[in-house]
DNA sequence: AGGTAGTGTGGGAGCGCTCCCACCAGTGAT
DNA sequence: ATCACTGGTGGGAGCGCTCCCACACTACCT
């Protein structure tokens, strides 16, 4: 019943035209309305968005893009395999803060996973076709090129860790130098003297600036950094696994280990009990993240902290001013665009 | 530099009309070519198609979408807060089969999460303004009213699990009744006779066709289904606890539990544990789904396997058949759209 | 020769918006 | 009275595509 084929009139969804016709006024003024525009009189705004009402009208996307061209639509890019995204609690607990920041607005999320080489040629694709006004970039490495193609279409981006200290994208990251402090300060206020290290994905920015400070508290506590403590991992399970039993073969006195991430500590402890040390008795263990893995681990796992939600949030408030700046071309000032989030030390029964 | 704004000519994308000049044809031949008409001679493709390489030719989504009436995009709802999505493997084993099939084509998928209020009401205007071809529906209630709207939009739809035998929309879903069969079969065959059911969510279709599955399965081995031994659960791991400690109280002497779900034999067994009963020696327990849980459950759990990824890839070809049968309005049959896939017991030794 | 299909092809007419220019009061300063 | 302005408003001119009608031009029958 009813609908011949679209092009037909009427019966299909009202239009701003007709809108217009039974408010009584012009196609200009209707749309002033549903844009929110100042200069419009209060009767008639009144009478439009009667109108608007009544007729049951919703804007029809496609027209306003290609009129404005802009689509009111933001992807969130993850290069990395949909299995990863789901088991690292970090991605959830960003896509929250994103999606409650996104809340009020009318922009639209488009989750994007970019882990295998055919879908990052699919991505290219779509954003080639100018399909989003905006990219949110997270967990990117070092040698990623997604961000030089950003650039070069000319699309706004912000990336959720700066891939360096000289970033040039508007970035949000936490502060992984003074986290990495923490954990090591709460250490040898526990009496611990040979702290040991499990780093991250050594080609991560911010797995190289926990380790800077992991280094410098040692040092600013008289101690120094011995390199032999420092065994590089990859923020896998299995790579905390491989560090800790390095680490005790090198050094079977270490008394406790800073690990680059909850996940990475929960190697770390598999290969301690493996050797027979008790935790925090023997060896005292600190993760960071502070991830649902932390709460669960058998005996709990102190922590570091990062505020992940407000990051998501953070994101795209710089984001959605990116994106408008773009319009107006407006003060495009050389103000970095750099936010960094304090950490916290979650301290449980493993330290 | 560059770019003024956007209105201005040459500089910024190419248009249909440019690569036709380029390849000295009409903007309608083109329009074929990009589109793979076949009524288009070798030649002219051929000459069209390097135009367009020239170019970097990428059509302007909006503009079609606003003259051809279709957006390209497909929305996978899920009606649950995020939380549920992240936490239950059944979605992302969905997620990855839908991605799949989607693989080869335009259509972009975009992931809605509709748990609260608020964000339905989102959905509901999204939906309103027509910014999807098409939806997949996953785990809806018998009640939800979101199936109507879908309706009442014209948009066409396919739901994860029907919500009554008499389901209208297209629907792909597991054989529930036959893996319930399966379940309670392998416990008889185990030498099992007091076999206790733990239900999912009564509210739930699926839900129903497991309890009717073990319900028969008793009684087509002559044993009589007693009433006592089914409980309600609700699918999570508390439900699963609570429903196993009254099953306990009521029947002490029952030697085999089979779960509409491996969270829900998790929370069983749990309940178990504290009851101090072994398993499988003293109560043998098989669950449903077979998620990671099954595989890392201590010990191992027998469970019934339902073949998600491919669950949503038929979902996909029932949707897309239904989207593009929308346009030249065709041979809408009364053929029914419902799909059933077999179930398979996997074997551990919780049983 | 005239008809009758069938194949390619060009281009007009929209799709429903936004942008912007023109215009029409009013209001206050000159 | 004249000349600015300024807050409001109408509507033309696109945005870049798809759809479809019209018009070749061939090929094959009567």
């Amino acid at each position: 019943m009813a609908s011949h084929g679209a092009r037909g009139r009427s019966g299909g969804r009202p239009t701003l035209e007709e809108v217009a016709a039974r408010a009584g006024v012009g196609r200009g003024t209707v749309s002033r309305v549903i844009n929110g525009s100042p200069r419009v009189s209060d009767a008639t705004r009144a009478a439009v968005e009667a109108a608007v009402a009544e007729l049951g009208y919703v804007p029809n996307t496609a027209a306003r893009a290609l009129a404005a061209n802009r689509t009111d639509a933001i992807a969130l890019v993850v290069p990395e395999p949909e299995t990863r995204f789901f088991a690292e609690p970090y991605f959830s607990d960003m896509l929250k803060g994103v999606g409650a920041a996104l809340g009020d607005t009318e922009m639209q999320l488009l989750l994007i996973f970019a882990g295998s080489d055919r879908e990052r040629r699919r991505l290219a694709q779509y954003l080639a076709a100018h399909r989003v006004d905006g990219v949110l970039l997270v967990s990117v490495h070092a040698d990623d090129p997604l961000p030089d193609l950003l650039a070069q279409l000319e699309i706004p981006a912000v990336i959720s860790g700066p891939r360096s200290s000289a970033e040039t994208l508007p970035s949000v990251d936490s502060d992984n130098y003074g986290g990495a402090r923490q954990a090591v300060e709460h250490l040898l206020s526990r009496g611990r003297r040979r702290i040991a290290h499990i780093t991250g994905r050594l080609d991560v920015y911010g797995a190289q600036r926990r380790i800077d400070g992991y280094r410098e508290a040692l040092i600013d506590a008289g101690l120094g950094a011995d390199e032999a403590l420092i065994e590089p991992g990859d923020f896998t399970e299995e790579g905390g696994h491989r560090a800790m039993a390095a680490l005790l073969e090198r050094d079977p006195g270490l008394d406790a280990v800073f690990a680059a991430s909850d996940v990475t500590a929960a190697g770390a402890r598999q290969a301690l009990r493996e050797a027979g040390r008790r935790i925090p008795d023997d060896v005292a263990l600190v993760g960071y993240d502070d991830s649902a893995i932390a709460r669960h681990m058998e005996p709990p796992l102190t922590s570091v902290r990062q505020p992940i939600e407000e990051m998501g949030r953070r994101m795209i408030d710089l984001l959605l001013t990116e994106v408008a700046d773009r319009r107006p071309l407006a003060s495009r000032g050389l103000e970095r665009r750099q936010v960094v989030l304090a950490t916290e030390l979650v301290s449980r029964s493993s330290s």
